[in-house]
RNA sequence: UCCGCAGUAGCUCAGUGGUAGAGCAUUCGGCUGUUAACCGAACGGUCGUAGGUUCGAGUCCUACCUGCGGAGCCA
């Protein structure tokens, strides 16, 4: 069994066998600097001439960047790492010889590096991008698996469009028709009439020729569905969740946090509860604030959601939008009808909306006269509107992105980094 | 789809109408508890593509291709 680097600090001063990878290395007559990666973590091999004798510094000498091999050595402290331990090499048996890398130890453009991208993942930061994902991935399963909710798959290939088709990626089904799923939210609705409380991860696919620094053509999301949950008790579960997730990261993730030079005073403070701002005030702020290019009834853009967000240090809700520029499914303020129960949450530091989630209407006649409204197929509503006719309650629900939420954590400008292998308009290799 | 920026060595870039350059990578040599190590040498080019202006184009003009940033739309 070959020792993890994440674990050597429990082997300090005993001889270990690591199997690794070569991602740099400095040498000269006398002694030798190893920078060795396992997956687990990065740590570096010291080969010294007069310990090791000539064969085995001749090899050290000659391994190339990327190589593979399986390094023995013992471990020991030294405050000169900034891990806090470093392998005293003894021997080294080399797997495979890695010959010209392409990802150099020097600056490289984007297009070179998303070209590489089966590389490029092995480079430190994109380790830490990618274990900084799985904590959040792990501690969403935590979350809502410790709060009473059962993970519920819903489907990818779908029949009938639900909301025009122009962003939707359109595949064959043997001879009919069928979609890539945008959204498993109407499957979670049937899910939480049967389970209560579920939530779902799953890849979402949007045929939209976005190109921005917050977009993917396929992102990962997580949905969550609460039978009996109206509108405030939806809020209070999401700052909980995305609390739980920022804490969590901060307490699991250091030195990957460190590694991508986060500043960690962003994020200590997020913890529940989070500001609120309805859509009416958050159209009077910006007005105040010199937007006069968005009235009442408008949509915000990019410019609009930073500029709020910039004004708190945590996330923030912004509820009550128009009814007029929100999906047919969402309930009405019982105080006023041109505006429903939704809220989106957008994240500090301007990444924008993270969460989007509303309370749906439960009622029967209502929400067949809203699809009929929205000139939406009533067939293919059939099973949807029955759950309103069968045992229907309020329920509510949000759904977040994954790769924005990475991105604000992890403090990264694109949500590129964010997946292993972006989709985006023009890339589909590798 | 629209607006803006870019394309020169494997990579990152400089080159301001007159002989194609540097750093890194690679190879060879030297040297050091090194931190994108450093020093010396070698190797490395259809200047995105097509056309045009000019005695002469990497450089100026036109079109196209590709990428990047942003908008719209959204998580």
């Amino acid at each position: 069994m070959k020792t993890m680097i994440k674990d050597v600090s429990k082997y300090a001063g005993e001889e270990v066998t690591i199997g690794g990878w070569l991602a740099n290395k400095r040498s000269s007559g006398k002694i030798a600097f190893l920078q060795l990666r396992d997956g687990s973590g990065f740590i570096q091999g010291v080969v010294v001439k007069e310990d090791v004798g000539e064969e085995v510094f001749a090899k050290a000498k000659a391994l190339t960047q990327e190589s593979s091999l399986y390094v023995i050595g013992t471990v020991q402290r030294d405050e000169r790492s900034p891990f806090g331990f470093e392998l005293v090499v003894k021997d080294i048996e080399v797997i495979q010889d890695s010959k010209d890398y392409p990802i150099t130890p020097k600056a490289h453009g984007t297009e070179f590096l998303m070209d590489n991208r089966h590389l490029w993942l092995r480079s430190k930061r994109q380790h830490a991008l990618m274990q900084i994902r799985n904590e959040i991935i792990r501690a969403t399963y935590e979350f809502f698996n410790e709060n009473g909710f059962s993970k519920v798959d819903p489907p990818i290939l779908t029949g009938s469009a639900p909301e025009g088709t122009s962003e939707l990626f359109a595949t064959k089904y043997f001879d009919e028709d069928a979609y890539l799923s945008q959204s498993g939210q109407l499957y979670m609705e049937a899910a939480a009439m049967a389970l209560g409380k579920v939530f779902s991860f799953g890849p979402t696919f949007r045929a939209e020729k976005s190109k921005t620094r917050r977009h993917l053509i396929e992102f990962w999301m997580i949905e969550p569905e609460m039978a009996f949950y109206d509108f405030e008790d939806n809020l209070e579960v999401q700052e909980q969740y995305v609390s739980h997730i920022v804490q969590s990261v901060l307490k699991n993730c250091p030195i990957q946090l460190n590694t991508l030079g986060r500043d960690l005073s962003k994020l200590e403070h997020i913890k529940a509860p989070f500001p609120r701002i309805t859509y009416d005030d958050a159209i009077k702020f910006l007005h105040e604030k010199g937007f006069d290019d968005i009235q009442w009834g408008d949509d915000f853009g990019a410019p609009h959601e930073t500029a709020i967000a910039e004004s708190y240090d945590k996330p923030v809700f912004i509820t009550h939008y128009p009814t007029g520029i929100k999906p047919f499914y969402m309930q009405p303020d019982p105080n006023r009808d041109d505006v429903v129960l939704c809220a989106d949450l957008i994240a500090p530091e301007g990444y924008g909306e993270i969460i989007g989630g509303s309370q749906r209407i439960h009622d029967y006649e209502f929400l067949k006269r809203r699809i009929e409204e929205h000139n939406l197929s009533m067939d293919a509503y059939k099973w949807y509107l029955e759950l309103r006719q069968y045992g229907s309650v309020p329920h509510s629900g949000f759904g977040l992105g994954l790769e924005r939420t990475v991105a604000w954590i992890s403090g990264v400008e694109h949500v590129r980094e964010t997946i292993p292998f972006p989709r985006l308009l023009n890339r589909l290799y590798p």
